[in-house]
DNA sequence: GTCTATATTGCGATAGAC
DNA sequence: GTCTATCGCAATATAGAC
């Protein structure tokens, strides 16, 4: 196995960077973790950040995937685009079950190379929601009186937020445990969401 | 004014560590910054971690004293008070415009000293949504198939997601930029929220 | 591709003068 | 209460042997 190493790496520095953010991990507490060699981290990423890089690269991949995925569902209308787009909220969480936590981390304390990487992910998701909104609207399916840039934050807010303060909420109450408590959480919050845009009801 | 150094410090401190976050701030860059000498630091405050402990207290501290404003109206409706704590939250961000900064961080990436201070804090808040939600419920003004724990999780989300959000949103789009745009987001998530859990509609 | 050994820098904290 | 000077340590990175 050649890129063992390397692969190790990223496992380790995905979990560590999680928990603990980028500049609370120490390139030694990396490669004591992984098993390896502090040149390692040069030789394969050329240093810490270049890491660091790789993890968030890695991590954030899903979204873009998702987004056109969704986008090519264009027949269908702006409620079952916004709904399919729920289900893929719960898919990347699933798939990716610390990514909230690099984009809350950057969010919060960006750091010179993942801002560019973020901004790009989290543009495009914006954009598309933003988009729906708006041809919901055109068609009447949803209310006329919504604010779009602050409709768009509300889902992704009520959408995500759980996965952030899943952890701490858990400390507080008993949460769900079993397998797809992600799905059955967003597909309640959107339902109170789309209930609370929508013009009438059927 | 004698203790005008420990000022100049919890201030710098403040925006520092809302920025950088905790790890990424060094106690040197703090004193340049406050144009106060290093020592300064140990004198008043034990050291960098008791720095950070006294400005994290210092931002949460409207956060109890405005659950204990709303739980003394607990004679109103359940809905009555559930948008008083919306309005209290515009009120907080309004107060405090990094308090989501410490606590998104403090969430995702906890420091030891930090994690009580916060815990107790949240779990004040979750409290009292949670027993509003069931008397609301109890009471007929809110659907029985929620799940409160969710909703609960829903609220805060909804509400509060915006201001963690709002720097990086507004690159993206323009924001409103107006003096109230805080309580303006507030209670048109509010309002999207509170639609989509109510049984009925006046 | 992996190792040891080390260079270099910056960190947080404090002793002791004023 | 504020300063300078410095201690001791841990950080990242890399040169060079294997």
């Amino acid at each position: 196995m050649e890129n063992n190493t390397r692969l190790k790496l990223i496992e380790v520095a995905t979990e560590l960077f999680a928990l603990k953010g980028f500049a609370a991990v120490s390139v030694r507490e990396l490669t004591v973790a992984a098993q390896i060699n502090v040149s390692a981290i040069s030789y394969y990423f050329n240093g810490k950040e270049g890491l660091y890089e790789a993890v968030l690269i890695e991590q954030l991949s899903p979204i873009l995937q998702t987004i056109g995925e969704v986008q090519k569902n264009d027949s269908t209308s702006p409620v079952a685009q916004l709904t399919l787009y729920a289900n893929q909220i719960a898919h990347i969480h699933a798939l990716r079950p610390l990514i909230s936590r690099f984009i809350y981390s950057e969010v919060t304390n960006p750091t010179e190379y993942g801002a560019p990487i973020i901004e790009k992910h989290l543009s495009q998701v914006y954009q598309f929601i933003d988009a729906t909104l708006r041809e919901g609207i055109a068609r009447g399916y949803i209310r006329e009186d919504l604010n779009i840039t602050y409709a768009a934050v509300s889902l992704v807010g009520i959408l995500n937020f759980y996965f952030i303060a899943k952890p701490f909420v858990s400390k507080l109450f008993p949460l769900p445990e079993h397998a797809d408590s992600e799905s059955e959480y967003v597909a309640h919050a959107f339902r109170i969401y789309l209930h609370g845009i929508m013009n009438s009801e059927a």
